[in-house]
DNA sequence: TAAGGATACTCAGCCGGCTTACTATTTGGA
DNA sequence: TCCAAATAGTAAGCCGGCTGAGTATCCTTA
């Protein structure tokens, strides 16, 4: 029943204590918020977010509209409005209609997006605690993903289309 | 405009699509969201959500006060606080003031919340998808864990104490 | 050509993280 | 003893997920 001592291994038991027990899906969402936690201080000075980075990454393809950019970064539509909200807040982006079809919107990184990505995209090197066999890790990251992911995502992404949303090229405005 | 097309039928892309070159980090923020989702629905119908399931799992040894469930669970206090209201709401734990420190609420769990926790606990078992080489990954996790969330949790947890605050025991009513 | 259905986006509201700020107690030391 | 510091908990407000609804604009087809 003690679920945190000094047993094995002599270096004690660490901050982990207790958590040898824990189903896995709740270590994965431990794990990704502790590591969440590491970037903040430093995102915050660029004056940008974690869910604004995902969208400076993929507007370094080019302009897209808000359905793509929610589409590649799987989260819903709603989500993304307003994590644009704000990156137009900050100057980080920019949002005009789309004069082809104009119930779309069509998002533009500014220069001063470009800088901070710039800034931040050394930041998930240097702050992603190292771990041993990275590669594999993300491979079973990426399996996961793959596997729990299908009811929600598979419709809009499987598509082998030669034309349309599978790459941000093909996104531009 | 179709962005939804037949020629699926090779293996093909995948959901994963252009995640390949995403960071670890968001990778393993999405991997999580994706469980979670996987989860959302079987739980909704036990009246219980992700984060409830968390403090019944921890319950289960005993009751605790707040601070102690939000150490065990790494989060905030002030929200632990806001999830026992809503499992309180729901009928699945109790409060009521410790006699000894009128400062602390003794959380205790309910026979509901313990009918709860028995039908849930195969859940977490059940919904997540199956992994090659499961207690490698996560081991990965814990050193995640244990390495990024060390200034957070260090002080509260690596003491060697010997009473107070370190097992659900020791923190009974 | 005039519906009716699909699509793009926004609004409102919930949950679960977080920080900052506050109250009420307890504890500890001068 | 008594007052300051520490501790337990709550409140308010932000971010980022989500769902459910609602509006505007295509698009399709009868």
């Amino acid at each position: 029943m003690t679920n945190n001592d000094t047993s094995q291994t002599g270096t004690r038991v660490g901050v982990v204590g207790d958590m040898g027990t824990w189903p896995t899906g709740r270590l994965l969402a431990t794990a990704s918020r502790m590591v969440e936690h590491a970037w903040v201080d430093a995102l915050d000075r660029l004056g940008l977010t974690h869910a604004g980075l995902i969208v400076l990454h993929l507007l370094q393809s080019g302009s897209m509209n808000q359905t793509a950019l929610a589409k590649h970064a799987r989260v819903e539509n709603q989500t993304i409005s307003r994590t644009l909200e704000r990156l137009e807040r900050e100057g980080l982006i920019e949002r005009e209609p789309d004069e082809r079809d104009r119930r779309r919107q069509v998002v533009t990184i500014t220069d001063a997006g470009h800088e901070a990505w710039a800034s931040a995209r050394t930041l998930e090197r240097d702050l992603m605690p190292h771990i041993a066999e990275a590669e594999r890790f993300r491979q079973v990251l990426l399996s996961i993903i793959e596997s729990s992911s299908a009811k929600r995502w598979e419709p809009q992404d499987s598509a082998g289309s030669p034309e349309e949303q599978n790459t941000p090229e093909q996104l531009r405005a």
